[in-house]
Parts: structure tokens; C-alpha cells; sequence
DNA sequence: CAAACGGTGGCAACTGGTTGCCAGCTGGGA
DNA sequence: TCCCAGCTGGCAACCAGTTGCCACCGTTTG
């Protein structure tokens, strides 16, 4: 026997459905069900055993209930880094709507190395219901390991086969362009992410297409970390390499750069107009404050678990191998947020570049 | 019967200690003892037990090992506001050393409510093993509910009974009036956070004791909400009652109103010294940089967790009733990191503000 | 040579719910 | 009046491990 009657480890000596069921003189299986079945006892009793519960401070053990039917109410979400404020409003959406559900949240992270990833789906998938991986490192194959394994949203990647919720990031990338294009500036300069990333791909595919569209230069340097110090080290490939515009991976590298480039001595935005993406937290009191495109950061967990919930909610589905019924893949608008970071190209800095 | 022969829910169909224990030819307590007890069995056979195991791929399914032994591996963080840059270091620091540990972190966001605080501990408190409360808004009496069910640790709050962890804010603050003092600064004003909160007592006292000291004035204005939409409030709240040096109870509250000030046109630092408080993620990049009273986040997360293991490793401690053994309460020291929002009174500044 | 002993392995009870199946009771229709 | 069906509640078999206790075995000791 695993604990005598000697001293519990929980202080409460929580009582149990047996227990209950002795005070209110029914089987334990009644107790069970006046709780998880309601309808399947009688109306009057099961307000009776709620009573005496009620008054004996009865809790369902959430572990006792998980054993045998495999619903923890936990949801993990994998996140690249914690520290990466673009991860703060997407667990905050997360969040809420796990919690509304009845859900508890699981963060792991994991640091931006795959193999910590890995270890942090090892130790988390036999505890949680679903699983949302928020910009993962691992390859899609690995991804596809976890999700025959219970349900699962990507976020920000496309995956054929695997629900995935994301941003815009073409129609935000154009929109940017168009509001550089406007300003006058003929060539953009595209700082690059991680090639992992996803997301950094098709940030640069759209950025070709929207300068091919509007006939005007798209340039390319990279990648860097995307953090402040690899925008430091985009603002010394910036400064190598001159142009009036410049879009980066994200505000991280934004941010990064643009101190960069003040160290260098160089304006923004009147020698370089700078944009950003994702609009974290800070974009707004960096300075100069940064031009950006706005993911709807706070949707995006809010969506990818309530496409998880959904999910859950439908049948057993057998051993979840054939993705029937529609996949959901939700892709959520971005739009572009003008602040001080951007402005009029002019031809003086065409000047002081070459000097 | 909870689940027959028919499909799981899950597509690995996990093989079990049974599964292993016909293979290996002995019993499921063997299997069991194999991987929980080292020693226990003799060398060969766990070895030959442990080889089956890897052989057919089998885990240890970690509800069922939590069941009988209360042992859930997971330690709950919970924060005041996910959203606030000041938790995510901490963070960082608590998944850090947890994940090093074999424990996994789930993490509550209560959003500064003191009912989904409650709310968050009913629901996490019977799967967890430790606590961390990062800076609860509860009262004193419902931590100590709380910490009578299973370790616990509080940030940023100091009780008498129960384990914490917090900035040593008294020197830090006293380091900060020194150096508004030596830069000719005679009144200080403190712009106060919410009365709920732990720190911001002890801030505000230890300010009086050290501008006391000096010699110089203190003054305080407030509460202010800990936002940066607080620190608009508070620049207003300042440009009606002005002095050459404030210190506001945490960064965003600093952050927001240097924003606010230089909206009424006060300038940072010329007319108006700033400090803040907790060196959050972009204090180095809002304008001017901010001086801040740097707290060691990643450190404090850590440390946090530290002591919960060590707790978690103590024997059973019956009921947990007395505190016996040293309890654990960890002061970390403070540094002030000086950077661009503070410089010298100037007379001229005395002027403006009666203007 | 018997008793004592340490090292191993197995049995079975136990963690706290969930649920398939069955039986008793009641009520409605034939 | 009899039969069948629908409600209810109970029994007992799970879920997948952990662990107290006992038995067996070979060895050492008195």
C-alpha cells in the first residue's frame, strides 16, 4: 500500500468520493456521476450528494480523474523563449481562454535550442490533452511525431497536415512596402531572420513580391539573431551596405538596429526609415518609436487554443490517424502601425552614404 | 471498465510495466522497483529489465506514478500579469532550474485578480508539488491557506512563516537617493504603485529613510496603477506638483511617464531626473535610457525554485504543520544602473517649474 | 547442524476516480 | 394483468504505477 493511515503529505486529508458516499449513504460510482454524469442520477440525489460534498469540502482529484480517461485539462504550450516579449501577449490569449475553458496552461521554454524542445515535448506529452507550439525550431517531421500523438497547433508556420494559426504576413509585408514605396524610397533592404523560421521566409517571399510589384529594389542581408544584438549587428551590415529603407525579421532586430545605427551616427528615419514586425511589447517607447506590422499577437494564442478546445471536444476519433473533418488553419490579418520610424527618403542621405 | 481493448485516445499505444514484465519474465513490481528504486534489484536483472524497456519503448506514464505518490514533477508559477516584463526573466530563471530538476513549470496568468488568483490555486494546487506566488495580490492569510497543502514560496513579499524570496529594494533605493543627492537633487518624489503591493511599502519607506539621512525631502504621489498608462497618469500628477527628481515604484510606471512629460514638455533629464525600478526588458531602450534599480529577475526565479527543491527533498514532514529546519528566505541585492534619465538639478529647472 | 541474516523477487493492496453491465423498481401500453 | 421499457443505483473491473510484507535462497555464524 502506498500510505498507510500515518501523516498524509497534503495538509488537507482531502476527503474522496468515498467518503461522501458513506455521509450521504450511496455508492461511490453515484458520487462519481452526480459530479462527471449529470442526468445519468436522479435529480434529488445528486443535489443531495452535492450538499454533503459541499459541506465536507470535496475536490475531484484531478490526477484520479486523469488516470483512467486521460483528461488532465492541460494544455502545453511550447514557446521558443520566454523572454521574447512576442511570446507575452500570445500566452496571455492563451491564457484566458484555456482558463475560461477549464483548462490549465503548461509553458515550457525552450531557450530556442531544438534539443531542449524535444525534451520538453518528452516530458510534457503524456501529461497534457494538446499541445501548442508556438514558432517551433524542430523540423516539420518531428512536429508531425508529436501531433499523431494528441492534438496540435503550430503557430506561425504552415504545416499541410497540422492546424496552424498565423499571421498575414504577406499582406502585412506589402503593406509596409507601399508605405515605404510612398515615402519615396526606391530600394528596401530586407534584414533577415533565422532560416529556420518560418515565418522569415515568407516575410522575404512577400517582400519580393510587393518591391517586384510597386518596381522598386528589394535587398537582402543576413541572417541575424533575432534579438537587440543581432539588430546591432544588422545596423554595422546596414552601415556597409546603405540604404534609405529597411525592413526587419522583427522589432527585436528593429529595435536593435536602430540603436545600432545611432551609435553609428546615422538618423533614423531621416537617413534610414526603419520597420519592424510584430509590434512587441516596447515598440511603442523604443526610440524613435518603431513603424511596424502589428500582429494580432493576444488572437493568436487565443485562437490556436481555441481551435485545441475544438478539437478536443469532438468524438474519440480512434488512434487520431486520418485528419477528418475540415483542418482548421486560421490565418489572422496583420496591419501595419505608423509611428516615428519611418519617413521621407531624401536625396541628402543618398549623400551622406557614399561619404 | 474505463477504456476496453477497444482504441485508445492516443496513438502510441504505450506499453505498459505489465507489457515490459511478461517480456522481461518477472513481475510488474520488479519492472516498477527496476526504474523507481535503483538498488533495490539486483544489477543484472534491472539491466536486463531496463533493456526490454528500451526495447518496446516504454515510459513511465507520469499519472500514474503521480497518483499513489503525489509526485507530479510540476511546480506552479504564479504570476500577477504575464504581460509584465518584469516577470519574464523571473520566469526564465524558475523553468531554468525546474526543467534542470526533472520538474516542469505550469504557469497561471491571474491578471492582477485576486479572485482568479483563488480560482488559479483551487485548480492548480492538487496537481502541483510546490508553489511559487510572484507577487501575490492575496492577503497574508490566504498565502498561508495555500502554503498549509504543500510548499510554497513567495517573490517579492516578505512573510514571517513562509519561505521567500525578494530584491533587497532597501539598498537598492538607498543607492538610488545617493545618487539623485550627489547630483544636487533636494527633493525627491516617490510615485507609489498599488497599496496592495509589498514592494511598494517597503520602497517608499526605505526612500524616506535614506533621503532622512541626506537631508534631503521626499515626497510621494499616488498609487499609481504599475503600467505605463499609470505613468501617464503620474506625469500629469507631477507637472501639477513639480521637483527636479522622481522615482516611481517600477519601470513601466517610469517608462510611462517619460512619455507623459515629454507630451507636456517637460524634458528627461533636464527639467526632470527619473528612476525606476526592476531594469525590465526596454529600460536600455526608451527615451532617454532609463536609471534604474536593476533586480536580479532571472536570479530571483531561480532561486525561488531552488528552494522549493530543497524543500521537496526533505523528508515527508507529516502534516507540514511547524516550520521546522531554518526557513529559507533569500535577499537578493540590487544594483542601481545608471544610464540617461537622470543628471544634475539645474537652478534654471526651479525656475520653469513656477512659470 | 540449526538458526539467523541479507539480498531478491512476487503478491496483493492501494492511490481516487470512471464506466460497462446488471438488477430492482416503476409506469405505461397491450 | 402481464410485459417491456426507462430510470436509478450498485457492483466490480479497470487506469498504471508504488510499496509493505512475505517467502525463498544461499550464506554465514553459533
Amino acid at each position: 500500500m502506498a500510505e498507510p493511515s500515518s501523516g498524509r503529505k497534503r495538509g488537507g486529508d482531502r476527503p474522496t468520493i468515498y467518503d461522501v458516499a458513506t455521509a450521504a449513504g450511496v455508492a461511490p460510482s453515484t458520487v462519481s456521476r452526480a459530479f462527471s454524469r449529470p442526468g445519468r442520477v436522479n435529480a434529488e440525489t445528486a443535489e443531495r450528494i452535492r450538499q454533503v460534498a459541499m459541506e465536507m469540502g470535496y475536490r475531484t482529484n484531478p490526477l484520479a480523474r486523469a488516470l483512467p480517461t486521460g483528461r488532465t485539462s492541460l494544455l502545453a504550450v511550447i514557446v521558443a523563449d520566454v523572454t521574447n516579449p512576442f511570446f507575452f501577449e500570445i500566452l496571455r490569449g492563451a491564457e484566458e481562454t484555456a482558463t475560461a475553458a477549464g483548462y490549465t496552461l503548461l509553458v515550457a521554454d525552450v531557450q530556442e535550442s531544438v534539443e531542449a524542445e524535444r525534451q520538453a515535448l518528452d516530458r510534457t506529452l503524456p501529461m497534457v490533452e494538446g499541445l501548442v507550439l508556438a514558432t517551433s525550431r524542430m523540423s516539420d517531421s518531428s512536429i508531425r511525431v508529436a501531433a499523431k500523438q494528441l492534438p496540435t497547433v503550430v503557430l506561425n508556420r504552415s504545416m499541410s497536415d497540422i492546424a496552424s494559426v498565423a499571421t498575414d504576413n504577406s499582406r502585412g509585408m506589402k503593406r509596409a512596402v507601399e508605405h515605404l514605396a510612398g515615402l519615396g524610397h526606391t530600394t528596401i533592404t530586407y534584414l533577415a531572420g533565422p532560416d529556420a523560421s518560418w515565418a522569415n521566409g515568407v516575410r522575404w517571399q512577400a517582400m519580393r513580391e510587393a518591391t517586384h510589384e510597386l518596381g522598386i529594389r528589394a535587398r537582402r542581408l543576413g541572417p541575424f539573431s533575432p534579438t537587440q544584438a543581432g539588430g546591432l549587428a544588422a545596423a554595422r551590415a546596414l552601415a556597409d551596405a546603405p540604404s534609405t529603407a529597411a525592413i526587419a525579421y522583427n522589432d527585436l532586430i528593429a529595435i536593435g538596429m536602430m540603436r545600432g545605427l545611432m551609435n553609428l551616427g546615422i538618423r533614423v528615419p531621416d537617413d534610414v526609415s526603419v520597420v519592424g514586425f510584430d509590434n512587441i511589447f516596447g515598440a511603442d517607447f523604443c526610440t524613435p518609436q518603431l513603424t511596424t506590422v502589428a500582429a494580432p499577437l493576444r488572437q493568436l494564442g487565443a485562437v490556436a487554443v481555441r481551435i485545441l478546445l475544438e478539437e478536443l471536444r469532438t468524438p474519440a476519433r480512434g488512434a487520431r490517424q486520418a485528419p477528418q473533418g475540415p483542418l482548421k488553419t486560421a490565418l489572422l490579418p496583420a496591419n501595419l502601425v505608423e509611428r516615428m520610424s519611418t519617413g521621407p527618403a531624401s536625396p541628402v542621405i543618398a549623400h551622406q552614404e557614399t561619404e
